[in-house]
DNA sequence: CATAATTCAGTATATTTATATCGATAAAAA
DNA sequence: TTTTTATCGATATAAATATACTGAATTATG
């Protein structure tokens, strides 16, 4: 089994997205450096993460074939066969989720919306019929979900995780800002704007001074 | 000037909510040890971590003082003075952000939003006002806004980006799926949930070939 | 008051990740 | 057809990152 890094593994998506429009442009072949030049990492590197999840070589002065690159990535990535997941917590923050275009070209399908607000259980939400909490025992078999995508209030989510994993979710993507105690069965992954903008702020105070020592 | 790698900033966030927490429980010490245990990070990094923005030194048998870790980390992160930021795009994960409550605690203040609909413009989201696309350039220096958090359309992210830059944006956050071209003097920050998504999945499915294979 | 137990800081080692090098090869140009 | 050139794959090197180890120090315990 070949193991993929976190960063190799959040590269590829960025690729696939890359060759998608490459092909719109009418272009069939891309080559390492190409690649490089636009998307600013190491030709080098570009080689070892498509060399690794394909077995089409590329051809010296043209490149690899984007289509074939396409279709590698998209089965690698599993954009063949969405998986299904529920938004649980239907506040801003899983409408816009719930509402996202982008993920039906990302292999997610959003079938189902969790609350505990009565106002909100039994409504729609991008089509989506928003349940009670209290229903994920029944309802996640059921539609055969398998992650959750979890946008409560920090102070209920670890309390709404063990529900859902007790209803027979299998991943969480965390979205609240919050540390879960999670089993290790369980996979989760955690989008934390906080530390995406330490990332941002840190990058931004040093280009301040920089500017002010100049 | 220490040097700070991506993964290292993006633990300090996670370091601060957790002494936050701990705080809270009226604890006075932490040990590297026991913070070791509840994120799952080694102790040794924790130590380099913390000793990496602190000169407070830790004491044997109790750990480090909760107190001045939380102030340590606070003024690192540059909570202490928030950063003002504008949404570009309000749609409905634009929406979302401006009514995310937990940026206040992250150091980032969101002070306006912009849109081309002519329906949103004029309006008010959370509490902030709504301008026209078109006013980037008078309203940003206004306002003293560094930071352009980027939630527009695919396609017209580009377009708005360069508007933002042309317009004194230092800084972009950008929660576009769309690789943008920016000039090396300008920080972005990308929050790609599509790489997000492709680590989840990944480990997903590498969870359920194990259960098949047992 | 002495002893044992933790944790620390600092350094060394290991692992992971990214970059650079090199001969081979296919395509384009002469 | 021959030569040149760009790109490849494979391997080696370097850099970055995380983990393990060591002796010293402080606190708690007997």
């Amino acid at each position: 089994m070949k193991i993929f890094s976190k960063n190799q593994l959040q590269r590829y998506p960025i690729y696939l997205k890359f060759f998608k429009e490459v092909e719109a442009s009418g272009q069939k072949y891309i080559s390492s450096p190409a690649i490089a030049s636009v998307l600013g990492y190491s030709e080098e590197q570009i080689r070892k993460d498509l060399q690794a999840v394909s077995n089409d070589a590329g051809r010296p002065k043209k490149g690899r074939e984007v289509k074939k690159l396409i279709e590698t990535l998209e089965n690698f990535l599993g954009y063949s066969e969405p998986i299904k997941a529920a938004v649980v917590g239907v506040g801003h923050l899983g409408v816009a989720l719930m509402n996202y275009p982008n993920f039906s070209d990302m292999g997610l399908a959003i079938v189902a919306g969790f609350d505990i607000d009565q106002n909100k259980i039994g409504k729609e939400v991008a089509g989506k019929h928003i349940y009670s909490t209290e229903e994920m025992e029944e309802i996640l078999p059921k539609f055969d979900i398998n992650i959750i995508i979890l946008t409560t209030p920090s102070k209920c989510a670890q309390e709404v995780a063990d529900k859902a994993i007790r209803a027979g979710a299998l991943a969480i993507w965390n979205f609240v800002p919050a540390h879960l105690q999670i089993p290790s069965h369980i996979v989760i992954e955690n989008v934390n704007l906080a530390s995406s903008l330490a990332i941002l702020s840190h990058n931004l105070n040093s280009l301040m001074r920089l500017r002010k020592s100049i």
